[in-house]
DNA sequence: AATTGTGAAATTGTTCACAGCA
DNA sequence: TGCTGTGAACAATTTCACAATT
């Protein structure tokens, strides 16, 4: 192939490798911070702990961005994967429940997910309503549908208690809403083209108790050399 | 095989397996309330998006627990995920970081994660040190060694600052920890027979953005998210 | 000499399809 | 009849290994 890289239109790429891009980037940023101009995919498999034939096949699905001999140019390369992620422009978020975990959010969100731009901030409880986060302030969430379309929201959280996560998602996705990151420990029941991502921490935990139970044998992604 | 449920000591355990053995717990704890005493794979394999087969498979990997013609009884089939996630006993955890994910973290606790019981809440702040959190008292993070001895600490949940995370994490692991949820948002570098979960919600949030640029044909998701 | 890009092989995970049992 | 349990078929993903390129 001629090594102008060039961007493929791939038909089917797998969860698994659009999870490693999202890692592949925020470790590029670090590698970018620390001055390093290219990138092997034995280096950025050793920091992910995978294989560089991992990192070479998820790279190729979308076209040849390396240099042979040389390595990744680490900011194309970093600004590719932006592309390919979406996040080489802003998405209006919208957060439901104004409770800690929605609060909680907030605060993460300052220093992170710079193009994630959170556009409203809703809650039920009329003790809420009105309180100021930052610059924004808690809104009612009888204005969902109203808010939604006039700020031209795109992405919702959901981070309300677990009785009233279906409603609102109910209520987003009629208000044109097609990706949704839910917080609420509930299996919501949406249309198929409606993403819905559940952000579930008691997954991880009982995954923990398991392999610490199960310790004999840990699960272990080795971190695989193509040649020393 | 003789009928009678019989739980096999199984040999390589897939990570998705368990995942989705989570989820089923959730699940049968729904099901159970509602009084229904026994579930079919095609049941459950509806209410998680999954197929019925699937469902199967991911029990008979440890036994057979249901009745041909009938389904799996309910209580039986939860308590014996429990034990096989570990969770039919408690884990004593601490809390690093007595920010905002932090005391989210505990807020979220209360009302979930029953098995799991936050012993302790650490920080480095002084103006935070000594603060209450419901039961929990602030402790400076000096103590770590000591009260991870003294309160007998099994695992570890990390939502300090990025900077500060590896320190924690190195001087938890000299402690004796094996496992580690990190809300921190960089990679950790532990020991191989630690278990380490990072909860990244960057990487759920890039997902979303990635399926709503690549519209056209919609993302399935894989176990512990939401579809097969 | 180093490192990518990629078919082919190996491995892992999912679904089928049906025997066997309540 | 209905539904589990499971080997065999199939599908997806990862790794290998090496030609191609700088």
């Amino acid at each position: 192939m001629k090594a102008r890289a060039r961007e493929r239109t791939t038909g089917r790429v797998s969860e698994s490798t659009i999870k490693r891009l999202s890692l592949y980037y925020r470790t590029l940023a670090v590698i970018e911070a620390s001055g390093q101009k290219t990138v092997s995919s034995r280096d950025l498999a050793f920091r992910e702990r995978l294989t560089p034939a991992q990192v070479r096949k998820d790279f190729s699905v979308f076209g040849s961005f390396g240099t042979r001999g040389l390595g990744y140019p680490v900011g194309e390369l970093k600004s590719r994967i932006a592309r390919i992620l979406g996040i080489d422009r802003t998405w209006n978020v919208a957060v439901f429940g104004a409770g800690k975990i929605g609060t909680a959010l907030l605060a993460y969100w300052e220093f992170q997910h710079q193009g994630f731009l959170i556009k409203g901030l809703f809650d039920r409880d009329p003790r809420k309503i009105g309180a100021r986060h930052g610059d924004l302030v808690v809104t009612d969430v009888a204005q969902l549908e109203s808010e939604v379309a006039r700020a031209g929201i795109e992405i919702v959280v959901i981070a309300v208690p677990a009785m009233a996560a279906q409603e609102i998602a109910d209520r987003c996705v009629r208000s044109g809403i097609k990706a949704i990151l839910n917080f609420a420990p509930v299996n919501l029941v949406l249309p198929d083209d409606v993403c819905l991502r559940t952000e579930n921490m008691s997954m991880e935990l009982e995954y923990l108790s398991y392999s610490r139970v199960n310790a004999g044998r840990a699960p272990r992604a080795v971190p695989g050399n193509d040649l020393p």
